[in-house]
DNA sequence: TGATATAACTTCTCTAGACGAGTAGATGAG
DNA sequence: CTCATCTACTCGTCTAGAGAAGTTATATCA
């Protein structure tokens, strides 16, 4: 049977430790020492109850656990089975060096260009609004000026990676490609260089969360997986903030890379 | 009662959203519209389940969605209460500069002197060992050179905050202050620079996980909060690696900071 | 052979209880 | 008044079921 061979310990009626997270214990501790190895099934809530002796709902507690550290799949019909970590992306912290616009491609593509993976964008949306708080702050700007915001997800070989909300003040973007669809080889920032706002720099404010219900279904996202979030402001050389990129990404595919000069 | 103004929705018996999914969702909007704000107490599982006229168990797996999403915080005996979120340590990407140094203060009480916060370190040990091979790889090492590796832990008015572990190459470490538990003013860096070893750059690397039970133990985690990983890397001016940091800290109280230029 | 039905598995949802354990306010004794 | 106890309320753990829903391999039928 599947993962039978794990099956080795029992509970301890003496300790007072409650029963499913001694098996939560086990289970965990068979997987560290990859007794249950990668893509593994474990045993069936029916075999785990026999083999424990105790009711359904101590077994799923147990499990419960591990789903929620991250640790395993559930698969409704089929089993439970030792989650496999999925290839990490790198993120460099050059990813958005003016070379690559040059070459007349945007982060993204130039990215999956180097990994060999087909890169396609989703559920593209350019609207005008009123930017949230903490945006028109970065900004510079007033409460009430006018955003062109756009909003897209980021899918690799069909499978989505990562959803993105960019914030250009309109005085920049208004009736220009920015404001469209397709903004052009080398995306926006291309476009805002040519209209003379030339990057000097970017900041990047990284936190991580549990992801909503939203998210979840957005990305595709697997229980017990947190996502990043990515907040990315560009400045020009005049120093001003011409754009804020609202990125989340799942956290188990990402490495964010940073470079850091000592000074 | 607690939380009862929320109690307003029913379940569609038609819908086949499971049961839970439905209160769950009830609750999770009533927080997100603040009917239920900060610190507030939501109904108790008996309310909840006369209100909704179910069981017992479709209440608490309802508010176990929330937990995991890391919406609610539940007090044994006492309740179910909107969680407040803590206040963010904002970590700057020069925080390792050399102007901190020299005014003879290690990174972490420089930071904590600038928020007001009583700095304290824990559990620390310093051994001497073989590096893990993601260590020996960053470091230039081969698997069988020996590091020493400081562990700690780091707290900000008792509460901790942030766990690390330190490897630096033994021949820059071994019999001098860097492998005594007191490394001196300024820290291990400050030794390491008096040494002939001035850093010229850090890489940090970020990913983010759900905790270890380990980990949730030693940073007094709630659950639903994720962690952040971040591996320092130090390069001296001769672009030898001389020390590896590798750091936990609990996502919801963090947010990483980076200066990146557009070159 | 090839499609279909079935049986045997899996996990998911939900019920209806019981007792344990932690908290906090009321009560009563000293 | 102070302190201890009681009591009523929280959530935590566990039992013992039931039927639903999804998956997969096998057996059966055309």
């Amino acid at each position: 049977m599947a993962g039978d061979g794990v099956l080795t310990q029992m509970i301890d009626p003496a300790s007072d430790r409650a029963v499913y997270k001694q098996i939560a214990d086990h289970l965990r501790d068979a997987i560290a020492r990859a007794r249950l190895h990668e893509g593994e099934q474990l045993p069936s809530e029916t075999q785990l109850m026999a083999h424990y002796g105790v009711a359904r709902m101590t077994i799923r507690n147990a499990l419960r656990v591990l789903q929620d550290e991250g640790l395993t799949n559930t698969e409704h019909g089929r089993g439970v089975y030792v989650r496999a970590r999925p290839p990490v992306r790198r993120l460099a912290s050059d990813r958005f060096a003016q070379r690559h616009r040059k070459e007349g491609k945007a982060a993204f593509s130039a990215e999956a260009a180097q990994i060999g993976a087909r890169p396609e964008v989703d559920m593209l949306t350019v609207i005008e609004s009123r930017p949230p708080a903490e945006v028109a702050d970065r900004l510079g700007l007033a409460d009430d000026t006018e955003v062109v915001v756009r909003s897209r997800r980021y899918l690799l070989d069909g499978k989505p990676v990562e959803t993105a909300v960019s914030y250009i003040p309109a005085d920049l973007a208004r009736e220009t490609p920015i404001a469209e669809l397709n903004p052009g080889p080398g995306g926006i920032y291309a476009r805002l260089e040519e209209q003379g706002h030339t990057l000097a720099r970017f900041t990047e404010d990284v936190t991580a969360r549990m992801p909503t219900p939203e998210e979840a279904k957005l990305l595709s996202l697997r229980p017990g997986v947190p996502v990043f979030r990515l907040v990315r402001t560009a400045y020009d050389v005049g120093g001003r903030g011409v754009e804020v990129c609202d990125t989340v990404m799942a956290a188990d595919a990402y490495q964010l890379s940073y470079e850091l000069p000592a000074h």
